[in-house]
DNA sequence: CTGAAAGCGCTTACAG
DNA sequence: CTGAAAGCGCTTACAG
């Protein structure tokens, strides 16, 4: 085991105190620049560095923000998405010398709030990232509580209880539904997630109203983001009769699902249905056929977020850029509606 | 802000000392049972949580471990392996109220090292995950220095250096070799990824093992686990003349990759050429044709992996469960050889 | 079984 | 610009 090296080890060294060793270090006023100067010199030279716990436990930044996903492993694992916001986050952080403290509970909703609780308890954090928003979403009132800085990605208000990240979803749906109306298509299934999300909500409300200005119809289907439920979901719909010719579905998996049920019944894509998916990936380009879908930028979007919550947790305003527009990818999935 | 509540609260209000309640919270010895109760029953009431960063500055475990993923972010969001793998990190993790740092750095061989010195100097983790070791990994020599606890996972040698956890390398290498020579195939291309990556190595080595028993051949070809490389290599080959009729490819994306040349390049699979996946996942379900994979259980290793490093760091043996037997998920892009 | 005390390595008022 | 000191909230010998 290296021995530690200490400010004070440092400050002895020096023939210095301890505090203006810290200030030095610190860039703190008070000390000289010369001093300043050989303190950094011998910190590198020693290879000093702070303990972590020392500078928390004196009330200073823990330099760690957490993260908690509230998802199925299993889909976690299919879906692309999150692994490159993950990537995002780690970019921003990274910049500013900040750890990612990472936890995964299952979907059931509230499994992440204890989680919360003792982060805060613990002192273990100094912020965390808050996604996938719920309607009276109760980590909301929990981390006002516990006072820790939080950041809210996703959501729509700016103005809101906490500080949020804003996806460009006006225009996600506009595009999508400005695709699918100018190859013919009148009627829309929206295969989503759960409801309870508030993104999921907001999307089936943007699509609706871009449909409806553009004359179009739009049924929605709750899915769950899994392929078995929108395999499922796809299957009912196309057997109970009529249905629409263009289907839109809240992530790449989902989408796939649609596509692999229509294969399934017979159902022609995109000779009779068009589907598009509204997360892009991997597994769309190599569907068969590849899938139309939204490329929204998952590692940027990450980025925001995290350099968001450094803005809060450091106090210095949103520092947000504000949304970056999505790029609609479209494939082989979408076609003139049939007649 | 909550106002935190101490061990000196607590002791306080209880009329005992900060030791006894010290001694109380933390299952040692030296206090009744009923003072214990006590204790335990206060700091419920009060929602006392330990202070992590004191308990870690007076010499404590930290209760965090670290990760560092050293993979091109792209490919972090493809490749699902990963994710499933720090699913079953977390799992085991939780069980141990541990959490996890993750750090995510380029694929550059190195850009990772900083990192653990970081982390030790500044106190921040009681031990690290190693992943894709290498030959004369400089990883190795530089946590033994910085005196951090290390698992190596995915080390053949369990008398290694540092504690490892083996996959079933031998068990997998024979099973995708039994099922192409029974499909009557007798040459085999062994798509790698970067052969700097010890289990890389071996893998090939335990490939061409398996294969040569049975009488046929290997010809290596090393890719960088990306689709784009897996493509021009496969591509190459095939125009190059006589190929083997078998694909061997070390992840998905790579065996995803192999099956579009081939159907670019007119060769038809199953018919023509076979291709099997070191890595099971959706991709490869929904490829077309559908791929035949290893299952390797990556959760179930992530688990292991976590489990060992916390054996390490409480020091009690390493607990390793041995390894489990992969399941060749046989499919479509798998069928007897052309004549 | 319990208490008083030192110490972990920093930061931060407070005096000089 | 610099130093002596208190304090963050724990753990852990050491006495009783």
């Amino acid at each position: 085991m290296a021995e530690r090296v200490t400010i004070g080890d440092l400050a002895r060294r020096l023939g210095l105190s301890k505090a203006s060793v810290s200030y030095a270090l610190n860039g703190q006023p008070g000390v000289s620049e010369q001093t300043r100067e050989r303190v950094l010199a011998l910190a590198r030279e020693l290879q000093w560095y702070p303990s972590s716990s020392a500078r928390a436990l004196s009330g200073a930044r823990t330099g760690v923000v957490g993260l908690v996903l509230s998802r199925d492993p299993d889909l976690l694992g299919t879906e692309p998405y999150y692994m490159l916001v993950l990537s995002g986050i780690e970019a921003a952080l990274i910049d500013a010398e900040y750890g990612l403290l990472l936890r995964m509970v299952g979907s059931e909703p509230g499994r992440d709030l204890p989680v919360y609780e003792r982060w805060a308890g613990e002192g273990r954090v100094d912020g965390v990232m808050l996604f996938d928003q719920r309607r009276d979403d109760p980590r909301i009132p929990l981390l006002r509580r516990l006072g820790l800085p939080a950041v809210l990605n996703g959501a729509a208000e700016p103005g809101a209880a906490l500080p949020a990240v804003v996806p460009d979803e006006h225009g996600d749906a506009d595009q999508v539904v400005e695709l699918l109306h100018g190859l013919g298509h009148r009627r829309i299934v929206h295969l989503t997630g759960p409801s309870g999300l508030l993104h999921e909500e907001r999307r089936d409300g943007l699509v609706r109203a871009a449909a409806s200005r553009a004359g179009m119809v739009v049924e929605t289907l709750e899915g769950d983001y899994t392929m078995g439920t929108a395999e499922r979901l796809t299957t009912e719909r196309l057997r109970r009769g009529p249905a629409p010719t263009a289907w839109v579905a809240s992530n790449d998996v989902m989408a796939l699902g649609a596509v692999r049920a229509a294969a399934r019944e017979g159902v022609d894509v995109p000779g009779d249905v068009s589907v598009v998916s509204w997360d892009d990936s991997l597994l769309c380009e190599i569907g068969s056929p590849p899938i139309t879908a939204l490329d929204r930028h998952p590692r940027d979007f990450g980025h925001r977020c995290a350099r968001a919550l450094l803005a809060e947790i450091a106090g210095t305003g949103d520092g947000d850029t504000g949304p970056r527009r999505s790029e609609l990818r479209v494939r082989a999935s979408t076609g003139p509606a049939a007649a």
